[in-house]
DNA sequence: AATACTCCTTAACAAATGTTAAAACTCACG
DNA sequence: CGTGAGTTTTAACATTTGTTAAGGAGTATT
């Protein structure tokens, strides 16, 4: 677990033929734009399980779009402990940043095979000069992951192992559904014990203890690299005694 | 608690006068960019202790900024709780999304009596257009909330009750400091354990047993609106078991 | 099918945190 | 300077969550 970055670059897919485009932050993006896009675009590589993207405290010169695979962004703090901040998946835009000369806040790693999109900070400059709307779909996205961290936070800080737990798996189902997964079968879920846990704030084996709780009460089942609803409205009940 | 918004004109202060300039958001920008500022300014008035500047769910159609006085933004949640996010002190930027027309998801209720300035969407729109760097500047904000609620959620979720009322209170000590508080003596500090509590996600109850250790313990001594450090080394190494 | 590896589960116990209620304290106001 | 409202503290107890360690189940590889 934990390599260096190591970025392979891989056969060569455009923007608009991406198999990530129908979720992407680049969706609502002109073809004109998405030309542009792809015309900057620096490399399309792949990242192996375990391998960084980028490291807290460096400083990449690029942005990225996840087009395949899921990483998780998190920080680490002085106590060994992390806080994953967010599970990157496909079609998600990673490691935007106003100020390229400041080290990034956080790391981001791969938790399966990956292949990623890579602009250059110069790139990605000349872009949005070029195009005053891409602008402005940066400050939504920006303003939507501020959004999305706000609620993390008040669920995180005022909420039992429980519905941390349930708001946790809904919210990812529906973020999969959006992505086209069929959410009355199984769908590939491969986020362990510790990941999860350490993106809602307990520890796995308190989490292990509720996982089983929901599946003996028949509400998902959720282990091995699948997530299943058993009861997608008891779950969405539970999800909403939070907000 | 918690009345209606009542906006109330005030005698009115220029932008390059007010007191909250050498601290403010605007701080970096020119006197062209201020005076433009100030002209778009819809209003400037008072806000009482327990009102709201604007509630979850609305759409307040402006952006504000706080000159003087404490604020606090929350979020309420399904269960009852609220997560306090940010305590807004003087010169904050209140209120900014990119969106106005999606109902805001936070609330800001005066904590202490607060003078507050308000500029109307399409002042602020105006604003931008005329001052490319004033979008720039927007941007930096917004990231750096973004950071900061990062920073939050992490120890929020991943720390003690203890740590997390050390770095609480260091976190509201620098920022008070950056204002021109004397740390070296008692400052005014109108946070309730309620709201220190809700604020890193523990009770009140718990979170007074804590401000009880650490003022025994000569670290710390918070109550009673007043704030005052006994020993500025130790609470910084207790914050920074957490970062 | 045996092996090794990782991940998940269980259990017993310890520690941290929440709950409730009452008492003590502080401060503003009359 | 006494009163009362709001805030802080304390205490006893309940509950949730963490810790440690061991065993079980799943998966990939031989």
């Amino acid at each position: 677990m934990g390599q260096l970055k190591v970025l392979k670059t891989k056969e060569q897919v455009t923007c608009l033929e991406c198999s990530a485009r129908r979720y992407a932050w680049f969706k609502p993006c002109s073809k004109e734009t998405l030309a542009l896009h792809q015309e900057r675009r620096t490399s399309q590589s792949h990242l192996a399980v375990g391998e960084y993207l980028f490291m807290e405290g460096e400083k990449p010169r690029a942005v990225y779009t996840l087009q395949d695979g899921w990483v998780i962004c998190f920080k680490s703090l002085a106590n060994g402990q992390r806080q994953i901040l967010h599970i990157g998946l496909a079609g998600d835009f990673l490691g935007y940043r106003v100020n390229f000369d400041e080290p990034i806040d956080y790391s981001i790693m791969a938790i399966t095979d990956c292949t990623i999109c890579a602009f250059s900070e110069q790139s990605i400059d000349r872009l949005l000069q070029e195009d005053i709307q891409l602008t402005k779909r940066l400050f939504e996205i920006h303003s939507e992951a501020s959004k999305v961290c706000r609620t993390n936070l008040s669920y995180v800080g005022q909420s039992t192992a429980k519905l941390k737990v349930a708001f946790f798996l809904n919210k990812m189902l529906h973020r999969l559904k959006e992505r086209g997964a069929d959410i009355n079968n199984p769908v590939y879920f491969p986020l362990t014990r510790e990941e999860i846990a350490d993106a809602i704030g307990i520890t796995s084996v308190h989490l292990c203890r509720i996982s089983v709780e929901l599946r003996r009460s028949k509400i998902v089942d959720c282990r091995h690299n699948r997530l299943e609803i058993l009861d997608y409205k008891k779950l969405g009940t539970l999800a909403s005694a939070v907000f």
